[in-house]
RNA sequence: GCGCCUGUAGCUCAGCUGGAUAGAGCAACGGACUUCUAAUCCGUGGGUCGCAGGUUCGAAUCCUGCCAGGCGCGCCA
């Protein structure tokens, strides 16, 4: 509000004194309380420009805005301080204004409104649907939910997406393990693969498939253990012996067999029947323990679909027809330094089956298909070498620079009594979702993985995590929040939510920096929203929550004067909004009452 | 070796793209409930902002070089 004034008069200046350019006023609370409510260093931006000293400069941009009615209205005192700053005294008319200006927002305070936006396509999680989601989706979970709510309440479109990879060897060695394990369920003596997923939960998929299909596919699995049994020599010709798997790989190497089953169409049925329905049965899950954690997607887009409908070829055809692509050494390879890469990255692989980054391409050009402008994918750090080859990717794609933007966020580590633990799905050590859901609560949950950084590394040690989950901040947020929701109970139904007129109302400094609080909310959104922060909105809901817990301790709103109280609950109403908000943004509830 | 991220109080981290005497929570200590919820509030102690230069009126913030930690650098996904 203030911003603005200064700004005009400001520009006006800029105009008669010939200045090239008018600065942008930026108005800060000083840490001081002597200082003002606000404060400007722009006269000694100015200096330079201008070539004039700073505090001469200051002398007379405050007598200019003393000149503006407005300002005579709102603000109190301006004043030159230190080497040129101008500081600002509120008067009381100014809260009043504001909070005016507040009330008549209602519920949508802060939101931005609708700028001429791209139409943004927002893209996280995206996992190999072959394992439980451990803690650290489960922070990218809860990030780019957050970003996603953020981003929409700042007034961009924004659409979900969910990237499923279902194709390629994980998932075949995947699809094996559920079928051992449905195998033995009926007492045959299948093993699970040395490189497949040994995890208890891969039981559980097999018994729900079990109940499904009764007994259909033993007879092929059968072929399968008495092989197994015969020895890996034993295998028939064509099938060359396995190499030893590399326990501790996570990844696998497209070097290495998937396994040493026979080859026989009975067990490629079998195993891609155990494929498709273990994926499904393992997205099914994944979907309602993200819903359970709050996190939801418009688009569940499957890797499959790309290479059985064709659109991976397609674009490779494309892009060597345009030139981007070229072939060498028996493989195709997209020409990714023209657009600042290191080196050019390979398409097709000299044995003919496409690389993932192919296969993500097509994605992409699937994406920009839709019509979607702008396309923000979330990664792990441990992605980050990805970067420069996906954005040339969709640079020549898209025609355009700047049209992808990877967002990476940093890892969780793992901690046990201080100890660093490696996670490791096919060992099973790893503390999932799930697990620290069930120790400390979504809420708490939610509000822990978002609170920090994402550019941070998390260390989270479960035990503590748990120990100190009633230390957890969200708490003191939603305390202030049921709070609010306790006065709104006891308050007479006679005192109604006004801004009255009076030189009581609003002249507490609790009520001032409560007021002054809420007024920032809405450049805070829009703040972290560009910034792709949503931990501020949990600083910034913390600090609301301190203001109001002072404001709490101060200023009675019931038993005190008819004006008083009406002005209060208005101030309180607000803050209950915006609390609300805040929370809402990331995905944590708002309790009437603890 | 090269690239990205990080280094701020005993611990976990903020620090609003350069502002005035660097903040919060936890932990430690001392206070405050006959009044709208004490999951709260008030106070005390605690710092070479990794180190060294540079840019300028002014640097935790920007640049360079070191040091330390994490993560990457495939015809893997």
């Amino acid at each position: 509000m203030i911003t603005e004034l200064v700004q005009r008069v400001v520009d006006r200046w800029a105009e008669e004194q010939g200045w090239a350019e008018a600065p942008a006023v930026r108005l800060e609370r000083p840490a001081e309380e002597a200082h003002g409510d606000y404060a400007t260093p722009l006269c000694m931006q100015l200096a330079r420009t201008a070539k004039r000293a700073p505090k001469i400069l200051a002398e007379e941009l405050q007598a200019r805005l003393q000149a503006e009615p407005d300002v005579a209205r709102l603000v109190e005192r301006i004043e030159v301080a230190g080497p040129g700053f101008l500081n600002f005294t509120l008067s009381g008319t100014a809260y009043s204004e504001a909070m005016a200006a507040m009330v008549a927002d209602g519920a949508d305070i802060g939101r931005g409104t609708m700028r001429e936006h791209p139409h943004v396509n927002l893209e996280w999680v995206s996992v190999n649907p072959n394992g439980p989601l451990h803690v650290g989706h489960g922070r990218y979970a809860a990030y780019g939910d957050a970003l996603y709510r953020l981003m929409t309440f700042g007034g961009s479109r924004v659409s979900r997406e969910f990237y499923i990879n279902d194709y390629g060897r994980q998932m075949d060695r995947f699809g094996r393990s559920v079928a051992a394990r449905y195998a033995q369920s009926f007492e045959v003596d299948l093993p699970v693969p040395a490189d497949g997923y040994q995890g208890e939960y891969v039981k559980d998929v097999a018994a729900t498939v079990r109940g499904e299909v009764g007994d259909t596919y033993l007879p092929a699995l059968r072929l399968v253990a008495a092989a197994a049994a015969a020895g890996p020599g034993a295998a028939p010709a064509g099938q060359a012996a396995a190499a030893p798997a590399e326990a501790e790989d996570e990844e696998g190497d497209e070097t290495a067999a998937v396994s040493d089953w026979p080859s026989d169409p009975a067990v490629d049925e079998a195993v891609a029947f155990f494929r498709k329905r273990g994926c499904d049965l393992m997205l099914d899950g994944m979907r309602e323990e993200l819903e359970g954690f709050g996190v939801a997607f418009d688009t569940w887009f499957s890797e499959t679909t790309l290479h059985v409908g064709g659109a991976l070829e397609r674009v490779v055809k494309d892009l060597l027809d345009k030139g981007e692509a070229f072939e060498e050494g028996g493989a195709i390879w997209l020409r990714t330094t023209s657009r600042g890469d290191d080196k050019d990255r390979v398409l097709i692989r000299g044995n003919g089956r496409p690389t993932y980054f192919a296969a993500d391409i097509a994605y992409h050009e699937n994406k920009l298909e839709r019509g979607f402008e702008h396309l923000i994918n979330i990664w792990g750090a441990d992605h980050h070498g990805y970067v420069p080859r996906m954005n040339a990717a969709v640079e020549i794609l898209s025609g355009r620079p700047g049209t992808l933007e990877v967002i990476i966020g940093q890892l969780v580590n793992l901690l046990e009594q201080g100890e660093l633990k490696q996670m490791s799905t096919r060992r099973g050590e790893m503390v999932t979702l799930g697990e620290l859901v069930d120790a400390i609560g979504v809420d708490a949950a939610r509000f822990f993985l978002v609170m920090r950084s994402h550019d941070q590394t998390l260390d989270l040690d479960l035990a503590l995590a748990q120990q100190q989950s009633s230390e957890n901040s969200v708490y003191y947020v939603q305390y202030a929040h049921a709070r609010i929701a306790s006065i709104l109970r006891n308050i007479p139904a006679e005192t109604k939510p006004a801004i009255e007129a009076g030189p009581e109302v609003f002249a507490s400094p609790y009520e001032r920096a409560l007021i002054k609080r809420l007024e920032s909310f809405a450049w805070t959104v829009q703040d972290s929203a560009d910034r792709r922060m949503p931990h501020r909105i949990a600083a910034f809901a913390q600090e609301l929550a301190a203001d109001f817990h002072v404001f709490y301790k101060h200023c009675r709103v019931i038993g005190v004067s008819p004006a008083l109280a009406s002005s209060r609950l208005a101030l309180c109403l607000v803050t209950k909004a915006v609390i609300f908000r805040c929370l809402e943004l990331l995905g944590v509830s708002a309790p009437e009452s603890m």
